[in-house]
RNA sequence: AGGCCAGUAGCUCAAUUGGCAGAGCGUCGGUCUCCAAAACCGAAGGUUGGGGGUUCGAUUCCCUCCUGGCCUG
């Protein structure tokens, strides 16, 4: 695990390298397929030598979502026991680990439609309208998300909707997947500024590997809405402002820039709130030795 | 060289006739149960360019210096 641009790849090859491990991306915008560069997805060389699961598995035009990437994930870490091999998690979308470690409660998927209906009632009447509308059905979530949060107040009508209960009348189960051992390991430069730094020049790295060209692809598909997850994601949706005139240039590169670090500080943040994961310091000069001391210790291999 | 305009938070800018210096963005911290690279919440941050004067009180009025821009020679 690791905020974006902190060196997550290079040490995930390097331990590929010299371990038995197959890699399991868990990454919210690598799923989509045709968005490589400003994902920063290994390249076509580093996937032949090191394979990435759940890489290119959708259409960005096909939301994916965290339940999909739970099941998908445990078929895959099945699959690479099944091989007598051990799964190396790879990503930064922390919401992912969470939920694969921690389990989902078993809630209904989402609901186009119901979801339109919502938000365009939202744009009538306001959020906060809703979310009164939720404090009646159900108290205890309205108590938890705030007036203006759009989408947990959408997700919580929508649960009633669906099923006639309240999200809060479902529990989480613990320890879903409690047959699963997790080493927890987090990569990340000790200073921020440093990782600020790498997230400028990656962004720029970015635009000369041609990102430009890769989301004037997808802005003239006329089934890619700007509303999609995916046509949301950080770089591309400032790219797609620059396109639609909204952004100069030199805007769209500072707005993707700081998007990122925004991206890179919110990743943080689920990262301390876990006190039992492994820090290494991506600028140690013997970062693959340290990771590897750390995981021979707590695998059986 | 002279004239005019400007100088307020990291940035862009507000602030009635002189009356407790604010906002947006950024930064920092946090929340997170099927959109999560999303969405949302909170906090810090100022000798109002420097110095002097008038006043009970100056971002506001006066003097001076500095810096930037425009105009004239």
């Amino acid at each position: 695990m690791g905020p974006t641009a902190a060196g997550k790849t290079a040490l995930a090859l390097a331990l590929r390298a010299c371990l038995p491990v197959d890699i399991i991306s868990v990454d919210s915008s690598q799923v989509y397929r045709g968005m490589d560069i400003g994902t920063a997805k290994p390249s076509a060389a580093e996937q032949a030598c090191a394979p990435h699961r759940l890489i290119d598995i959708r259409d960005p035009s096909v939301p994916y979502s965290v339940a999909e990437f739970c099941h998908d994930a445990l078929r895959e870490i099945r699959a690479i026991h099944a091989a007598g091999r051990i799964p190396l998690l790879v990503g930064g979308t922390m919401f992912y680990f969470r939920a694969l470690e921690r389990g989902l409660s078993d809630l209904p998927s989402a609901d186009p439609v119901i979801r339109h209906r919502l938000t365009h009632e939202a744009h009538q009447t306001g959020w906060p309208a809703l979310h009164k509308r939720l404090a009646e059905r159900d108290p205890v979530s309205a108590a938890r998300i705030k007036p203006n949060d759009a989408q947990r107040i959408q997700r919580a009508l929508e649960i009633i909707e669906i099923t006639g209960h309240p999200a809060s009348s479902f529990v989480v189960p613990r320890a879903q997947n409690s047959s699963l051992r997790f080493i927890k390991l987090a990569i990340c430069p000790l200073e921020r500024r440093l990782l600020h730094g790498q997230i400028a020049t990656r962004f720029h790295n970015m635009l000369v590997q041609g990102l430009l060209a890769e989301v004037e692809g997808l802005h003239r598909r006329p089934d890619l809405a700007p509303e999609l997850p995916s046509m949301r994601t950080v770089g591309y949706r400032q790219v797609l402002a620059y396109f639609s005139g909204a952004l100069s240039y030199p805007d769209m590169i500072e707005k993707g820039i700081i998007a990122t670090r925004q991206l890179a500080k919110r990743q943080l943040t689920w990262l301390r709130a876990d006190r039992e994961l492994h820090w290494l310091d991506a600028h140690d000069p013997a970062l693959v030795q340290s990771a590897l001391e750390y995981l021979t210790t707590r695998v059986h291999w």
